[in-house]
DNA sequence: TAGTTTCTACCACACTTGTAGTAGTAAGAG
DNA sequence: CTCTTACTACTACAAGTGTGGTAGAAACTA
């Protein structure tokens, strides 16, 4: 399955419809910081190839212009930026924490999260481990 | 600095270069895995492009071939990938480890790894905090 | 040395992505 | 009802990427 895979552009502009829900394009383009903002045209085409891609829908017209909404969730999107990742350090993920660690952004308290999920998954797998 | 971007067949090509050395299109061409595997050509457009961005460099010329080797190192490339995919991820690395988990890639092992480096990185920092 | 093989240099092309302009239409302001 | 504005649909275009073809030179092979 996995989903077409998203630009950076177009993972922007997903991340406002996630976190914000259904908008216009107006909303969507003023979401992004004044700095850098792209123009309207810009979102408009990228909200328009997101819908191509079956990424987006157009929900509604309210006045003349139009709603969207995601059409994927935000987990699906992400699973597949970090499976392509995932896929170009040779399915390792030993090198992606190393990397994550040196960017000083992974946290111990990340780390400990992880261990404890990990932990509960682990637990249950009695018969079909991995 | 950060070097270019490396796209996901360049990001493959180096791999060759780091692991199996100075090596010639031809050998990068056969690392490749028989089913799917580009033509010469395109693995010589690539290197090209490659030596255009400064990653890798000619070292040698044998009989009439070229000998090639990266001239960036794997952990930097790899750390320029990480830092992009963070970025995309508004640089929260919680949801990375939340996406590397249902990739079902990551261990406990590798958890447990990390957070003894990140225990080491941290008790020494004694005056210059991040 | 002549033929065959193997490279190199360059070119071509389609698809993606970021970026934005233009023309026309629909909606709200008076 | 007319004007102004905001939005839509469409078009354009350059850089990046994957893919591979062609022509000609260089180097082994007999």
């Amino acid at each position: 399955m996995a989903g077409p895979r998203l630009s950076r552009l177009e993972m922007q502009i997903m991340e406002t419809l996630w976190t914000r829900g259904e908008s216009s394009i107006r909303e969507v383009q003023e979401a992004f910081p004044e700095k850098g903002r792209p123009a309207y045209t810009t979102v408009q085409t990228t909200i328009n190839r997101l819908e191509t891609k079956g990424s987006v829908r157009r929900v509604k017209k309210v006045g003349n212009f139009h709603i969207f909404a995601a059409a994927v969730s935000r987990d699906a999107a992400q699973r597949r930026l970090v499976d392509d990742l995932l896929a170009l350090f040779g399915g390792r993920t030993q090198p992606v924490m190393a990397r994550l660690i040196e960017s000083g952004k992974l946290t111990l308290a990340d780390v400990k999260e992880a261990e404890k999920t990990l932990r509960a998954l682990e637990r249950p797998e009695r018969k079909g481990d991995a």
